[in-house]
DNA sequence: TACGATTGGGAGAGCGCTCTTACCGATGTC
DNA sequence: GACATCGGTAAGAGCGCTCTCCCAATCGTA
């Protein structure tokens, strides 16, 4: 009562001192760690209410080494040799508006905030890499877009939980939600030829990313099925210019290709360019599919067929991982992989 | 040289055990705050290289009251009455991802973390604001995209610097960078008229957002002084959607229309679409000039002519402004105007 | 040579929190 | 009814850092 209302934020001893009992109660009541009597536990929250009391997040992460932070590290795209990797091209592809969104959303659920970190150079690796041994975060979120990205493994050996978007090139330690792409590349295939394709073609993205190279397998696979021994194809960058130029080149070997599978729904934007560009009516000469159901994907003329990712699903879900190996680094690391859905609209 | 090396962190303790000085010294080494002897200086530094020691963040902000973080708000994109606010669809305009770029690169040259929030429900918003309050961070960066947004008011009274992208709609005691968005109004209807268009015609974002508003006023202020008295417009969301959606009003209410500014380049790229629907040639019939020259803007089949924000040095000024604020909170609010750069492809 | 002025390092008190330890009073047991 | 037991609270020691004293050594000057 003999309260200072100095504009200054009330601690845990302005809490007790009004709730007349001890810090460590306080602390208690807050953290719900040992039992605390009913009639005392109301003073304190009472107090609490009274006080507008929060946590001071330095005061207590310097003696739980918690943080309640998570990074959210993306790492260079694609870059070809000599070529600059540009984590912000990856943040103007607009799928990875939806998996950052996810993040945000699902780690403030478990009141947990995100430290958004380019890994675009050595040197910007390195500081990713330190920031989490020093324990400035509490796990890693990872959205790498490289191959044979080495960073997997060094955020691992930070010490701290790492949940990647997409399986890692090579075996690591770590957690990572994916999609059954090659169900995916199926499912286009599938679709294509139920369509009446009779010669489809492939615009992949960089075959050195797994997820590129799932897809395209997939396809292949059920293509053979359906008596497709070749199926022709050309790489590229995930972008728009990448998926232009692919399919420029796809057409040069395969004049007569009537149906595309692309990498990303970028590429199959670019795709849906070049073929205009020579001609081709979408879809009665040659039908489109694309891959992510990404906002571009209603954002092309015509309306883009694809195969969706549930992205915002999947980030929840690698924040719902990482929250919980945080809670108990003993865990297992653990693999969600999600099946990949079929959109149909206007380019099939 | 009795060292444990365990793997723990080491401390200032440490260090200052292995140079033979006491823990204040090798803090004003690390601090230099005031003057230490050159010699002595180097035995520390030598001893901070050979511990590998690196200043534990939480310990320091818990005395020093800085995080060393700066939280960037993302302000509900546009929302209509009863649609839901989503600053992810905000990062689904690639635009967004250079801003964002800018902010990351810039920040890390000032050792200062980005921390992602989202203010997209009333909830979000106070718990961004109270996150600012209780010194989670240091200072915000703000994109806010709706017009009357009382976010900017609110946390700047949280007590910490905030710098907004883009003029605040009321006048707010915060710092901003903008860009002289009416002169690239002007530059687009200059440019149109040059190139002999008789009936120009505005696709704008909300009117509400300042942006928005003084993009078209310097487009009709231009257009009026060719003699175009009153210059026809629709105004919907700063979407792909939302320019289809208000090029197909204006075309309805004009149709002979033969020069469209688009509030921004995805509302261009909508534009583009309606007209291909209804049959009308770009650049022959109907020139498109659209607004950011983001990523979309070589996405488009022809090219598309906008108006260029310089959004990486308009975001890295924003960080700047930040850190100079949160250095020194004395300073006056500042203000910087960029100026827009017409950039002309193949959509006029 | 003696004195004050100056320079640079050390000691120690916190910042706000958690957590272990010790204690105290109320129960359960025979 | 005495003792062991147990639930529940208080006390206090840090976590790693900064920063304010305070003191020792050095310098300059008369």
């Amino acid at each position: 009562m003999t309260e200072d209302l100095r504009q200054s934020v009330p601690t845990l001893e302005d809490v007790a001192r009004v709730a007349g009992v001890s810090r460590a109660t306080v602390s208690r009541v807050i953290n719900g760690k040992r039992k605390v009597a009913a009639t005392v536990q109301e003073t304190v929250l009472a107090a609490i209410a009274e006080t507008g009391y929060v946590p001071n997040r330095a005061a207590r992460s310097l003696v739980t080494r918690r943080t309640g932070m998570a990074a959210v590290v993306v790492s260079g795209s694609a870059a070809g040799p000599g070529e600059e990797a540009d984590p912000s091209r990856a943040l103007s592809d607009p799928f990875f508006g939806r998996v950052v969104g996810g993040f945000v959303r699902a780690l403030r659920r478990h009141d947990v905030h995100p430290v958004l970190l380019f890994a675009d150079t050595p040197e910007a690796e390195d500081q990713a890499v330190n920031y989490l041994r020093l324990g400035n975060a509490d796990g890693t979120l990872l959205v790498s877009t490289h191959g044979d990205d080495p960073l997997p493994g060094r955020l691992a050996e930070a010490g701290r939980p790492v949940v990647m978007f997409s399986r890692p090139a090579r075996p690591v330690p770590v957690s990572y939600v994916d999609l059954a792409n090659a169900d995916g590349g199926r499912l286009a295939a599938e679709h294509l030829i139920a369509r009446g394709c009779r010669s489809p073609g492939l615009v992949t993205g960089p075959l050195g990313v797994p997820a590129a190279r799932d897809r395209a397998d997939g396809f292949r696979d059920r293509a053979a099925r359906h008596g497709h021994a070749y199926v022709p194809g050309a790489a590229d960058d995930f972008t728009f210019a990448g998926g232009e130029a692919a399919t420029e080149r796809l057409l040069a070997e395969c004049p007569e290709v009537d149906g595309i599978f692309a990498g990303n729904d970028l590429m199959a934007q670019g795709a849906l360019h070049a073929l205009r560009t020579h001609g081709r009516r979408v879809p009665d000469d040659v039908a489109v599919v694309g891959f992510d159901d990404s906002p571009v994907a209603t954002q092309t003329r015509p309306l883009l067929t694809t195969v969706r990712q549930p992205a915002e699903e999947m980030a929840a879900t690698m924040a719902d991982l990482l929250v919980e190996r945080i809670e108990d680094p003993g865990l297992p690391h653990r693999s969600v992989i999600f099946d990949p859905e079929l959109v149909i609209r206007d380019s099939t």
